[in-house]
DNA sequence: GCTATATATCGATGCTTGCCAATATAGATA
DNA sequence: TATCTATATTGGCAAGCATCGATATATAGC
């Protein structure tokens, strides 16, 4: 996983089989791939697409056999790579999925 | 980068909102994702893709500044996750896209 | 304020990965 | 066979990452 601008929007951009990307565009882009690219993020990330009203951290810990801070770090990841949003309601982190994230990502790998 | 079955076919599967990932299911995926999680290697794969007609990895390994070693490291590693096809073609090896491929992600990621 | 609960951060550790130099393999040509 | 070229593999190192236990922060309710 690389380093990754903190919770920017991600833009869209031409699919890949348009024109070669550039360093900065190909950085961007693999920074959200790689956040992807983690099996645990991944579930995690399913778990919370899989439910239009997002899902409460609270219930994410339990499913992937991971610990708290461990989930937590994930749950991190996926927001600063804007893939997903967060809200505090009460005591609760309620998460869910950025529809641009997924957008901007099948249209970069869609022909 | 997590271990990859070589050269799978890349199975299509139901868009991630509709359903959260299985563990054998997000190991795979992730596999890729994580191929194209690394900068230099998404630029290779959007050079190969972006001409039709592939390319000879003899015109991959100057663009980018790495060495050959580096290069053909990551030519093996996107063949290994299904990404591209390799073909020998007398001392040269040209790599291409696998349309299946894109077609996976981008269903996997589309709403 | 005090306590309980939910989530985040810190620090340390072991594994993974990107990278290169050196070397090996394979095809073409003589 | 010998030689040249294109690509792959090996070995080793340094940096990065996933993970956890311990701790800190924040909110709710008393």
């Amino acid at each position: 996983m690389s380093t990754v601008t903190a919770a920017t929007d991600l833009q869209c951009c031409p699919p890949i089989t348009e024109a070669a990307l550039d360093d900065e565009t190909a950085h961007r882009l693999a920074g959200v791939f790689s956040v992807l690219g983690d099996p645990i993020r991944l579930r995690l990330f399913s778990l919370i697409a899989s439910r239009p009203e997002g899902s409460c951290a609270c219930d994410l810990v339990g499913p992937l056999g991971r610990s708290q801070p461990t989930i937590s770090h994930h749950l991190k990841a996926l927001h600063e790579a804007g893939l997903v949003d967060r809200e505090r309601r009460g005591r609760w982190i309620w998460y869910s999925v950025r529809p641009k994230a997924l957008l901007a990502a099948a249209t970069l790998i869609s022909c």
